[in-house]
DNA sequence: AAATGAAACGTTTTT
DNA sequence: CGTTTCATTT
């Protein structure tokens, strides 16, 4: 049984009373067991699976914990807990109510506020300089996870030298959200908000709410748990490893945790078994220098001594990738075992680029290359549209494929299907009612008629010579002025791919479909010629070929996904939720410190140790402190369990800039910032 | 309005 | 170093 294998003080929080616990669990202390234990004695004392929720940080580690849980109990009890991130349990309520949900990626949320940003004329305003669209979005969102109170308090409160701009800001919030109810949009945050709007919608009171990672909650999450009113609360995290706050998450939420409950009871996990002593000692040298929150001393649970960790310097940052590539290389083997962890996703490449040249495989995680391929967008925005008819960005991504077609056309052309089928886009598409042309509101572009008089407007007679089926050339679709051949061509082979999978309910079916499309075809084609121009302009036919063979993978890898999922909404939105969880291929993981939270590693490599690149001068001028960033090299450096190697440089070639080591470095005691700097090369 | 080529730009972390 | 933005041409 999970509670046999557990010590005694992981034990005493797997066993504490029902009320209000918080588990402080240093790294590598055994959090996941105490999780687990903690999950089998509810179950033997009584309490129904269903009656327990266990929300994560990620859907792979509640993924983990159910698993582990298996192994002691049926399956099909197991299944009964409500296990996952906030985001994804929010969701599973939410489609419950509304079937028809669908999560919009935040990119397209951002592109789309925007576009609303850009409509307001703010040179005219001439109030100071305004936040640009992306940044006045980024603070929003702050803001939802931050906040309760109205949107223009929390912002003044900030940013007290933009007060003539806030009701400009507000107003383009508003018009957002409106825009977004509009297109049938929910974002993240959406998710969240509906479940603490309603919290009934969960359908059942929990007997216990467990949190992992409690230390990465934010305010929004915070509350939620707070709405959810369980009868009993298990939260486990360790301030030492907060590293969410440019999301909003609030270290307050572990550090007043006694303050709000004051029945609380808290239980401290001291013992690492993951790490070597030396290792831990170097963790807890530089850690120290952040405020403790809660008192805790560490224990090393391993045995023996192991090898103290090593400070390689470079001189030149390429040289660093170089050299820490031919390291890896020249121990052969266990490649998975090892990682390289980086403050910037900016240091992959350059750890990428070295390791395939010795032809060392390596996994990046975030499948964020994958999402973000245009072929793959591509399909899923076909996806999208089926799930969501009026999400009209999906439709204009799809349709600016077509030649002689911009985003401008496309949504006209979307208007225009909206009217035939009389606000149904499906209707509009294969069976049109209406065939009269919609009033769009006229753009003020009217130069002269320049290009009004070359074409026939409105007649489908220029298209006589396509011969076109009769279903497609009786299209009012066609008398669209702005449409030439290629996109009705491109319309043709759309309608075609839409009638295919109508009524069609399994994603798998529906990407089968596209996959095999003209539609689709033609696209893997145009995307695998530009990936073979060469910079005179001529096509490489063998990179296309390889470029085809590529795109046509990921097709087949998102089909193959696809076959997991019993509805086109489920999904869409499992590929926005758990998207990045996602890696591709296997060997060296090169992971940012982000990504990393919650793996180990026999050994690791932590690069680019640099000052203002790690800690990152940037970011703490805008949301993060000092103590985030150590917090982050703590993060970093407790992954490792028998190896760490930290490595920097004194010069970058390429932007011709010399460096100073990070003072995480000096922190350690493994440089003193005043003395010469050490040679080149290595050392201890 | 779309397509193309040239110039600027900036380089954060995640559900 | 790749994307994003701007200017030019059709």
């Amino acid at each position: 049984m999970p509670l046999r294998g557990l010590n005694p003080e992981q034990k005493a929080a797997a066993t504490a009373p029902a009320g209000h616990n918080l588990v402080i669990a240093s790294a590598g202390t055994g959090k996941t067991s105490t999780i687990v234990g903690r999950i089998a004695y509810l179950l033997q004392t009584g309490v129904s699976p269903d009656a327990i929720l266990l929300l994560t940080f990620t859907n792979k580690a509640a993924g983990e914990m159910t698993a582990r849980l298996k192994r002691h109990f049926p399956a099909d009890t197991i299944d009964r807990i409500e296990a996952g991130t906030f985001h994804a349990v929010s969701y599973r309520w939410i489609r419950r109510e509304d079937p028809h949900a669908v999560l919009k990626q935040p990119g397209e949320l951002k592109t789309l506020f925007r576009s609303v940003y850009d409509k307001r004329n703010f040179k005219r305003l001439a109030k100071g300089e305004p936040f640009s669209a992306s940044y006045l979005y980024e603070l929003y969102q702050l803001y939802q996870n931050a906040s309760r109170e109205p949107f223009d308090r929390w912002f003044l409160e900030r940013h007290t030298d933009h007060e003539p701009l806030i009701d400009v800001y507000a107003d383009i919030v508003d018009e957002y959200e409106e825009s977004k109810r509009e297109f049938g949009f929910l974002s993240f945050n959406d998710l969240l908000l509906r479940v603490l709007d309603e919290p009934t919608i969960a359908g059942r009171t929990f007997q216990e709410v467990l949190v992992d990672e409690y230390q990465d909650t934010n305010t929004l999450q915070g509350a939620l748990i707070d709405a959810l009113q369980p009868h009993s609360l298990f939260c486990v995290g360790d301030y030492d490893q907060s590293i969410y706050a440019f999301n909003g998450a609030d270290i307050r939420n572990i550090a007043t945790f006694t303050e709000r409950y004051p029945d609380a009871r808290v239980f401290t996990l001291a013992t690492n078994y993951r790490s070597s002593a030396p290792i831990l000692s170097l963790a807890n040298r530089v850690i120290e220098r952040n405020e403790r929150i809660y008192p805790k001393t560490l224990r090393v649970g391993r045995e023996g001594g192991g090898m103290p960790p090593r400070l390689l310097v470079y001189e030149e940052l390429f040289e660093q990738y170089q050299g820490i590539a031919e390291m890896i290389r020249s121990r052969g083997r266990g490649y998975d075992q090892i990682a390289v962890i980086f403050r910037n996703n900016a240091s992959a490449d350059g750890v990428e680029a070295s390791l395939r040249e010795r032809g060392i495989p390596c996994r990046r995680k975030g499948g964020t290359s994958f999402f973000d391929a245009k072929e793959v967008r591509f399909l899923l925005d076909l996806v999208t549209l089926l799930a969501n008819p009026k999400d009209m960005m999906a439709f204009i991504h799809i349709f600016e494929y077509a030649d002689g077609v911009g985003a401008a056309v496309a949504q006209e052309l979307y208007q225009y299907l909206l009217h035939f089928g009389e606000g149904d886009l499906r209707k509009g598409i294969l069976a049109p009612t209406v065939r009269t042309l919609p009033r769009l509101k006229r753009h003020k572009n009217t130069q002269l008629g320049l290009f009004d008089n070359d074409l026939e407007v409105g007649s489908v007679r220029r298209f006589a010579h396509l011969d076109l089926p009769e279903e497609i050339f009786s299209h009012p679709l066609l008398k669209h002025p702005r449409l030439g051949p290629e996109g009705v061509l491109f319309f043709q082979r759309f309608y075609r791919w839409f009638r295919s999978v109508d009524r069609t309910q399994r994603p798998a079916s529906v990407l089968r479909k596209a996959l095999q499309s003209e539609l689709y075809i033609r696209i893997v084609d145009r995307l695998a010629s530009q990936r073979a121009r060469l910079k005179n302009g001529e096509i490489d036919e063998n990179r296309k070929e390889e470029a085809r063979e590529r795109i046509l993978r990921k097709g087949r890898l998102l089909s193959d996904l696809a076959a997991h999922y019993r509805d086109i909404p489920r999904f869409v939105n499992a590929m926005i939720l758990g998207g990045s969880e996602l890696s591709e291929g296997e060997g060296v993981n090169l992971l940012t410190v982000h990504a990393s939270k919650g793996l180990e590693f026999d050994t690791v490599f932590v690069v680019d140790l640099m000052d203002g690149r790690f800690p990152n001068r940037k970011l703490m001028e805008r949301t993060g402190s000092l103590e985030e960033e150590r917090r982050l090299f703590y993060v970093a450096v407790t992954r490792a369990r028998d190896e760490l190697y930290l490595s920097t440089a004194r010069y970058d070639r390429v932007r011709k800039s010399t460096f100073k080591p990070s003072i995480f470095l000096e922190e350690a005691g493994l440089i003193r910032i005043d003395s010469e700097p050490p040679e080149s090369g290595k050392m201890v």
